[in-house]
DNA sequence: TCTGGGGTCCTAGGACCC
DNA sequence: TCTGGGGTCCTAGGACCC
């Protein structure tokens, strides 16, 4: 038995934690630069903000209702996710943490007639510990407990709850009735390419596209939509995963607020986020054998577009080597064919973990230690703190448009949030 | 005026090899 | 008239996810 454990509009939820004020208003969360909705709260969802929609065409709505608006705050999110992680780690031995709002966690380590008050439970707790809703959808395999979490966030089939927030298909008949309610596009896995297809065909629920053959399934999906069909049925295909490997790939891209021509100006940005980009590779542990960065200009298909690679002869993480190839690839990209940058890509792939570096036989280890304290330093005292060949009024066009972000809460000294029990003390010393 | 960022896996087709 | 058979590796693009 597999457990879904999903953090309810998790953004919103987190800016909420330290504004219990809103916690009836209705919020919406912006991607970078302000640009698009990426997170709502239920009283946004009920006004009509749909997901991923451009900022500038709901201003109208978000005006009329009063809607709270929040850029993204990273920081934040990622530490509230550490704190939800680290609260199910403590009651569950098992467990695979799919994203940042979202964990598998397996429950066949508790003896069946326990489920359903451990997934109660655990839910409770969360709350109580960390101040976030989530969702637990339990199922026999992942495909099953994505399935009932969706069933709990939907309100449907409410005689498979249990208590507020929980779903357990357990059944055959559970199962069933299940993949009766959902339609085949709500399912983990078929994404909108394929719910074309299965409703030429006929095929609506969830149900249906179980009852479709093997064979068939296989000649008109690829591998995926297979195991996916096999998972509905209560077959394990997607592995649990407790301890994932090293990732395939790091990216660092970012939009830029304007469109750059100036060489000068876009080499200072590939500066600017080959050094963001490289802490990202040490706070991953992992070092780069091919590094790659993408300029791209304007929006729609017809962009300009330069791309270059780099093989790196020993893998590195280290933001002084990393520079060099960077600025050598960028100057290489604007020479042979000038556009405006709208965008700035940087990638990493073929990565190896910190725990073995393979040196080269004529080349000496690279010194770990001071990239070690300069991101101590940064830290410590904030990023860009300490920087390689750019000013610190360059480093800050790195967030791009922030116009609401919320303080970092949790993370910074400075930004603390601050309690005035001077009334409350009062009273006290009154009595 | 204004449109995010970060991932995974799979497949087809080309280049190349013996 | 008639032109093999079996591989590997790489890349781009599609599909999907949060």
């Amino acid at each position: 038995m597999i457990a879904l454990v999903d953090c309810n509009n998790f953004y919103a939820s987190c800016e909420r934690l330290f504004r219990p004020d809103l916690r009836h208003t209705p919020i919406i969360v912006l991607s970078n630069n302000d640009g698009c909705v990426v997170a709502r709260s239920d009283e946004s969802k009920a006004l009509g903000i749909p997901m991923g929609v451009p900022f500038f065409e709901v201003r109208e709505l978000v005006g009329r209702h009063q809607i709270e608006v929040f850029s993204s705050n990273y920081t934040l999110y990622g530490d509230i996710s550490r704190r939800v992680m680290e609260v199910i780690g403590e009651r569950c031995p098992e467990v695979e943490v799919y994203s940042i709002d979202e964990a598998f966690v397996d429950f066949s380590v508790f003896s069946g007639d326990i489920w359903e008050e451990k997934a109660i439970e655990l839910r409770q707790v969360i709350w109580d510990k960390v101040g976030i809703p989530v969702s637990v959808g339990l199922g026999q395999t992942k495909t099953l407990a994505k399935l009932a979490n969706h069933l709990v966030k939907k309100r449907k089939l409410p005689q498979l709850w249990l208590g507020q927030g929980v779903a357990v298909i357990s059944t055959v008949q559970d199962r069933h009735e299940a993949l009766r309610t959902v339609q085949v596009g709500d399912v983990w896995g078929i994404g909108r390419a394929s719910v074309g297809k299965l409703q030429s065909e006929g095929i609506h629920t969830a149900f249906d596209f179980i009852q479709c053959s093997s064979q068939w399934i296989r000649q008109y999906f690829t591998i995926t939509g297979w195991r996916t069909w096999r998972e509905l049925q209560g077959h394990h295909e997607l592995p649990f995963n407790p301890a994932p490997p090293i990732p395939q790939s790091v990216v660092f891209s970012r939009s830029l607020s304007e469109c750059l021509w100036s060489s000068k100006r876009i080499q200072q940005r590939v500066k600017i986020f080959t050094q963001s980009f490289a802490e990202k590779l040490r706070h991953k542990q992992v070092y780069a054998s091919q590094v790659s960065l993408v300029l791209s200009g304007g929006y729609g298909e017809r962009h300009n577009l330069g791309k270059r690679n780099r093989h790196l002869l020993v893998p590195s993480n280290d933001t002084r080597i990393l520079l060099v190839e960077f600025e050598q690839m960028c100057t290489e990209i604007l020479s042979s064919n000038p556009f405006g940058v709208h965008r700035v890509t940087l990638a990493a792939t073929e990565l190896v973990s910190t725990n073995v570096q393979q040196l080269s036989l004529f080349q000496a280890p690279t010194n770990h230690s001071i990239m070690q304290l300069l991101d101590r330093i940064n830290q410590k005292f904030g990023r860009g703190t300490m920087r390689v060949g750019v000013t610190p009024k360059e480093m800050k066009h790195l967030h791009g448009r922030q116009r609401f972000r919320s303080p970092r809460y949790t993370t910074r000294w400075s930004e603390l949030p601050v309690v005035d029990i001077s009334k409350r003390y009062s009273v006290l010393s009154e009595k």
